[in-house]
DNA sequence: GCCAACGTTGGC
DNA sequence: GCCAACGTTGGC
């Protein structure tokens, strides 16, 4: 059994929420639309059942991690590649040689309370997470089991 | 709404 | 293979 991984995922909440994943027919959701081929090789090469989901939310308010998830379908093709009508839609992908792949994930919980991206930026244990690089865009990033055991600590504790 | 950072595209 | 132009991300 490989060592659990942790990883975080970002989601504009006007576009798709943590509140959306939980609303799902169990709390699973296919992770389409990215168009990345460093996030895409994390997705394909990395990313195992049972691994963890921080859920991050970007350009919102409060830009925060909001809850958990976890893996529930390892790397397959992502068929809104080569639908001309979605939204991510990439005429050089197409069913017999897909570019890009998404997982499954499934929601678990919503935190006590958010874990704010000023508040990571100030947390002397998170200052090497790819969120607050500058210029870091990947929507799917690695963080490390001591980053997602503080922010899980700090998020299910409303009096941290 | 602005714009820095960065990935992608395409002419050469 | 270089690199300028362009598009996107995402914090501010």
């Amino acid at each position: 059994m490989a060592e659990r991984k942790y990883w975080l995922f970002k989601s504009e909440p006007s576009t798709y929420s943590f509140t959306d994943l939980l609303n799902e027919e169990d709390q699973t959701a296919e992770w389409d639309g990215v168009r990345n081929y460093q996030a895409r090789n994390m997705m394909r090469d990395d990313m195992k059942i049972g691994d963890g989901v921080l859920f991050y939310h970007s350009n919102a308010k409060p830009m925060a991690v909001v809850g958990t998830a976890h893996i529930v379908k390892e790397a397959y093709a992502d068929h809104t590649s080569w639908d001309p009508k979605a939204k991510y839609y990439d005429p050089k992908s197409n069913p017999d040689s897909p570019t890009w792949m998404m997982v499954d994930i499934k929601g678990d919980e919503r935190f006590a309370r958010e874990i704010t991206l000023p508040e990571i930026k100030v947390n002397p244990n998170l200052q090497n997470m790819l969120l607050i690089r500058r210029g870091m865009r990947l929507s799917v990033q690695p963080i490390t089991k001591d980053e997602w055991d503080e922010i899980v600590s700090l998020g299910n504790d409303v009096d941290s």
